[in-house]
DNA sequence: AGCACGCCGACT
DNA sequence: GTCGGCGTGCTC
């Protein structure tokens, strides 16, 4: 006997096993392993989607209990034996259930759309006679019929707005024998490529043909570590991962191009669509589940062989999968950090890598830190470019905010930087200012005592925002009307702090009242289509300057911008968290980049309170090396990673007292647990933000060089306290090496 | 997860 | 007697 083994769809931990089913005769022969299918389930018989992820000739169970497959949700498989390994590897990997797992690998399934078409009847023998009767009559069908003559399959939409005609001579003709009607499965979403010129590729640098000539080796090789390409902006990094491409088509092989979704604009996709032609599909957030789930049928069919999206784009269904390249690699956005499984795409692309032998490749200007040490170590390849193909760097000039209080400058600009503004508007010249806070003041307080304006709601405190006139919490989203007196002393002076772009947009137009500004923020950019907007309205000229927060910060090209000025570049220093460095660097350099690109040069003013610290010096330097080397030795004394793992355990619930409890229940028995104190242990101590929307947030955190031990030894731990205490109104979060500690 | 089963008290 | 409350435990 024959059974099915099947992983139901259901992502709870009692059922994430095998199950055993038997093939019923009408679909003996067509269940084959990978394949989706319904299953009936529980007491209730209930119909679930299930994975036949194997197919064997016993069950070590009664087999009685063994139930049939009800059918098959398609007639093909949706995952092969590889991505069933790929799922396995998965759940062990984020600790979660194989259906998760599964569901990140295939897209939710959505009923095909089919559209109708007709064609000539080629079964019918008699057809040329039937063709000649009709065509001696002057009748609608003759029209209809003189567009089929050629054999093409054409859509009866098309027939009938061409020919203005309506579904009645079409069904005489088919009535007739002489058409037939058949239904053809419509691509949602497709990139239409035709729009699209072809380019021929240009000449390739020395330096570029270098990389490239050693990035074919290992495409051609069986060493298939992954490769890291540290190229300086400008330096024609995407050129050379369209050549690695071109190789791998030859080889009658598939590419993954993994962007940022952010940097993944009209742009990127037209560049290697200009190249690569129709082979080319995108994928991004903003397709339909059904757009989304018709380019992966389309990946499945073979129909294209290049896939470029995001994250999720990693789980293209190539099986001759030669090459999997991440652009901007040091991106947080890589790490799913909400739903689980959260998976790293990286992680996902070597061991897509160790089952495909497809090569990796990882790029960026600003390395992380953990990936350039990885390179370091021999356990990837490096390749550099280190040459712009025809870009000048920018002037970078470093501003000491101290100095500026000393001269009784109380302003959010620099003298410099002001100075450099009013040459650039009489130049007609572009000019960004960077900000990472949004609103207009971030802190509210009574000067008589103190007293400081925070949300009831969450342990934050309220933003000012000028435009609404209210104060705003940005956790919780609550806002209220701006108090007149102090609502602890009843006094009257009420005084605002700290600085957000609505702030800056302010104070440029005080300064320069003429100056035509557009701001960029979560503010300014809630309607659809608001962010494409102003940034076109930008780079048309049609604003003088751009303020905006982290969001302008990526991958945008401005001809015209001559000048960047980063108002408060130690902002994203001081939060604490052990890549702050690190994010400032990468922050630092990508809003420099932003200046003087084409053939006029850049100014940029670093505007900071620690202008002596490293991350902000070597950036204004563009010394990646020199950052890289303080940091690393910064992250081994203090053994972060990637010396390093870290999980952070953090409880969340309503109950403040109840989850302090079970932490310091969870904490005991991590230190019963812990022999030879190989892991290192911090908290319970409440998370950085200790309470959002009336939810108390607690965390414990944990360390230890290796992986699988701190993964084991964490998931052990949270097993003994279920066994002690209900989690029920607790809610546990999981994070292994989580991209910021929250 | 979701559903049946079963063990309780309250009610026509 | 029986209706329905929710706690428990199982699902090929």
């Amino acid at each position: 006997m024959e059974y099915a083994v099947v992983i139901i769809s259901i992502g709870h931990r009692n059922i994430d096993h095998i199950f055993h089913y038997r093939i019923p005769d009408r679909l003996k022969g067509s269940v084959k392993k990978g394949m989706r299918v319904m299953v009936p389930f529980g007491r209730g018989n209930r119909l679930i989607e299930g994975y036949v992820t194997d197919i064997t000739d016993s069950a070590d169970i009664d087999v009685s209990l063994i139930k049939e497959i009800s059918d098959i949700c398609e007639e093909y498989s949706v995952i092969s034996p590889k991505r069933i390994e790929l799922a396995k590897w998965m759940k062990e990997k984020y600790y979660t259930t194989f259906s998760s797992c599964f569901q990140c690998i295939v897209p939710k399934r959505v009923n095909e759309k089919s559209f109708a078409c007709i064609q000539l009847n080629t079964a019918n023998e008699n057809i040329s006679e039937a063709i000649e009767k009709v065509l001696n009559k002057d009748t609608k069908q003759k029209r209809v019929l003189e567009v089929l003559l050629n054999g093409d399959e054409i859509p009866v939409s098309h027939i009938k707005t061409l020919l203005d005609v309506d579904d009645s001579p079409i069904n005489a003709l088919i009535k007739k024998n002489i058409l037939v009607r058949k239904y053809v499965q419509e691509y949602r979403g497709n990139f239409n490529s035709a729009l699209v010129e072809k380019t021929p590729p240009p000449v390739l640098t020395d330096e570029q043909k270098a990389a490239v000539e050693k990035l074919f080796d290992i495409i051609d090789s069986d060493n298939k570590k992954p490769v890291l390409i540290h190229g300086v902006t400008g330096s024609g990094k995407t050129e050379v991962y369209m050549r690695a491409i071109e190789r791998v088509l030859s080889q009658g092989r598939e590419a993954i191009v993994l962007v940022p979704e952010i940097s993944l604009t009209q742009q990127t996709v037209e560049r290697f669509v200009s190249r690569f032609g129709n082979k080319v599909a995108v994928t991004h957030s903003r397709l339909s589940d059904g757009e989304r789930y018709d380019q992966w049928t389309r990946a499945l069919r073979k129909e294209i062989s290049v896939m470029i999206g995001p994250r999720s784009a990693v789980f293209t269904p190539f099986e001759n999968l030669g090459i999997i390249i991440i652009d901007e690699e040091h991106e947080a956005t890589y790490k799913s950090d909400q739903l689980s499984p959260k998976y790293d795409a990286r992680e996902i692309a070597e061991e897509l890598s160790s089952l495909y032998g497809c090569t990796v490749v990882l790029g960026s200007a600003t390395p992380s830190v953990t990936s350039y040490y990885k390179a370091q170590t021999g356990k990837y390849e490096l390749i550099e470019l280190n040459n712009r193909v025809n870009n000048t760097l920018p002037v970078i000039h470093i501003t000491d905010m101290r100095k500026e209080l000393v001269r009784k400058n109380f302003s959010v600009f620099s003298t410099d930087l002001q100075n450099a503004m009013a040459r650039n508007l009489e130049k007609g010249e572009q000019t960004i200012l960077f900000l990472n806070r949004r609103g207009y003041s971030t802190f509210v307080s009574c000067r008589k005592c103190g007293y400081v304006m925070s949300c009831d709601n969450c342990n934050v405190n309220y933003t000012y925002h000028k435009g609404i006139n209210r104060l705003s919490c940005h956790y919780c989203g609550k806002s209220i009307n701006v108090p007149e007196i102090c609502p602890q002393c009843g006094s009257k002076y009420i005084k605002y702090f700290g600085a957000g772009t609505e702030k800056i947009e302010q104070e440029v137009l005080k300064l320069f009242p003429k100056a035509r500004v557009l701001r960029m923020d979560m503010d300014t950019t809630k309607r659809k289509n608001s962010h494409q907007t102003i940034l076109e309205d930008f780079r048309k000229g049609k604003a003088d300057i751009l303020i905006g927060t982290q969001m302008i910060a990526k991958g945008l090209d401005f001809p015209n911008v001559t000048l960047v000025g980063i108002v408060a570049a130690d902002l994203s220093l001081n939060i604490g968290d052990y890549r702050s460095a690190e994010n400032t660097y990468q922050l630092v350099s990508q809003v420099a980049g932003r200046a003087g690109r084409a053939d006029k040069e850049g100014t940029v003013y670093i505007q900071t309170y620690s202008p002596e610290h490293y991350s902000i010096r070597f950036a204004a330097d563009n010394n990646y090396k020199g950052f890289y080397n303080e940091e690393i030795t910064f992250r081994n004394n203090m053994d972060y990673p990637p010396f390093t793992n870290i999980f952070l355990v953090m409880m969340t619930g309503e109950n403040e007292y109840e989850i302090r409890r079970t932490l310091a229940l969870l904490s005991d028995i991590m230190k019963r647990y812990n022999k030879n104190n190989m892991f290192a242990r911090l908290g319970p101590t409440p998370a950085v933000i200790s309470r959002i929307n009336n939810v108390y947030r607690w965390q414990i955190i944990v360390k230890c060089e290796n992986e699988d031990k701190i993964r084991n030894y964490v998931l052990f731990c949270l097993d003994k306290l279920s066994k002690q205490v209900s989690l029920d109104n607790i809610n546990v979060g999981l994070y292994l090496n989580p991209s910021y500690i929250f």
